[in-house]
RNA sequence: GGAGACGUAGUUCAGUCGGUUAGAACGCCGGCCUGUCACGCCGGAGGUCGCGAGUUCGAGUCUCGUCGUCUCCGCCA
């Protein structure tokens, strides 16, 4: 028999009762009921449970194992009794009787659990990366990406496109990000520079006659970190294609997009064509060259309304050339007095000089701003945003393009 | 570069208005338990309250400084 396994730890059906098998992997979890021990054995593809009985003459050392251990088992597979299977577990069906044992490796007392997801401190994590790496939700991420990476190499390969390396140490080719720097050591007082993209080689590769391009880089970039973006552990996909219109680059993206979501996440795709929105009328609806479309919020450009309107703060603006944008919240005008407030304190808090709003409550329009409107403005107002009873209006003022920021 | 939050047991956190011996859960150690699957029950160990100074009769708690961590803005294609 193979000195560590002859099958997996997630391998094992009620088919395979009555065979003799070996399982190596780490003590997951241990159920000590001084009579009879429960393990479960933990390895990439699974958890099984092994059962150690009081007459096997390796017990008292079973019962001291700890948590993370590494044991390699021999036994039975034997099936469960009905009241004794465990649904949640893919393996649930069978347990396996322990009749050999050996422990292959002592873990020590652990600075946080594997078992569980547990918050803990990225410091300690990355102490003992290796510990942090066996937890479920690490381990998915990292075979998440191993998966897209493969993905994304064998679609856009079937598609014609052709993988290319590039070199990793090259002479700087400023462009927004800071760049990494090396020092050399044949040129003293010389640095090369980490490419944030391969620019000049790609480039290289397209003026030559190479059709389609692509490459999974690392994006190397000398920038703050943040929650979403560390750097060493992001990857940028790179194409370049030959003789094209930019709609023939949109196709190719969506195709790709659409097939790494469909293939690889449980989330709904809404269009498999993306919307498209141009510059100019994203910063003038949502205030960003990334809105999230989930919220069809969009700012509704009022300045005209506010020309000659008694509320300085606005007419001033709307006369010298800046906007008064407004946003609507559909059902948002039952809320408490605090709710406005905070709204106003988060705008402020964001940088905004102030944030004026309006409810539609008992058929009428209320709101610190109201008694300075007449009732043309208003009516077209309420025309302009298809605001109706229940909704509340939030107002920003100001030039142009600050005002679109918040 | 700017702003904010946090720092208490191995880990996650609680700790009232400044008051006597700083708590809980999980983990760890010991004991009990033959069907659990987050097993259960009993007991125990474990703390420079990040560090330094100050206020006070008295500081985990208040003030200042310092170090560290995290988050957001800036920055980043």
């Amino acid at each position: 028999m193979h000195p560590y396994r002859t099958h997996t730890c997630g391998a094992l059906r009620k088919e395979d009762a009555g065979t003799l098998v070996k399982l190596s992997g780490w003590v997951h979890r241990k159920r000590d009921h001084g009579g009879v021990i429960f393990i479960d054995l933990r390895d990439h593809y699974g958890l099984t449970q092994v059962v150690v009985n009081p007459d096997a003459p390796f017990f008292t050392e079973v019962e001291k194992v700890r948590n993370e251990s590494v044991i390699t088992v021999e036994g039975e597979v034997v099936a469960r009794t009905e009241d004794t299977v465990n649904p949640n577990m893919a393996t649930g069906e069978i347990e396996m009787v322990a009749s050999s044992y050996l422990l292959e490796s002592v873990c020590d007392t652990l600075p946080f659990p594997v078992n569980q997801e547990l918050e803990c401190p990225e410091e300690t994590r990355l102490a003992h990366r290796f510990l942090d790496l066996r937890r479920e939700r690490m381990h998915n991420n990292i075979l998440l990406r191993s998966r897209a990476t493969a993905l994304v190499r064998q679609h856009l390969v079937a598609r014609g496109f052709v993988e290319y390396h590039t070199p990793i140490l090259t002479s700087s080719s400023p462009e927004g990000a800071r760049d990494y720097l090396v020092p050399s050591r044949l040129y003293p007082g010389q640095f090369y520079a980490l490419p944030q993209a391969p620019q000049q080689f790609k480039q290289l590769l397209m003026v030559s006659g190479f059709d389609k391009y692509f490459q999974i880089a690392p994006c190397f970039r000398d920038e703050d970190s943040r929650a979403d973006r560390s750097p060493g552990e992001f990857y940028q996909i790179d194409m370049e294609m030959s003789f094209i219109t930019q709609d023939d680059l949109f196709g190719e993206l969506e195709m790709l997009m659409v097939r790494l979501f469909k293939e690889l996440s449980s989330k709904r795709i809404m269009a498999e064509v993306f919307p498209r929105i141009a510059f100019r009328d994203a910063m003038e609806w949502y205030g960003t060259d990334k809105p999230d479309i989930r919220f069809d919020m969009k700012m509704v450009d009022c300045t005209d309304i506010f020309t000659d309107c008694e509320l300085k703060v606005f007419s001033s603006q709307a006369r010298s050339g800046g906007a008064v944008k407004a946003l609507t919240a559909k059902g948002a005008a039952t809320q408490p007095r605090k709710f406005f407030d905070d709204m106003e304190k988060y705008a402020k808090s964001e940088g905004a000089k102030g944030l004026a709003w309006l409810a539609l409550r008992d058929g009428e329009i209320k709101g610190p701003i109201a008694k300075f409107m007449s009732e043309s403005e208003k009516q077209a107002l309420m025309g302009r945003t298809a605001a109706v009873e229940g909704d509340a209006l939030f107002f920003g003022a100001g030039p142009r393009q600050e005002t679109n920021d918040y």
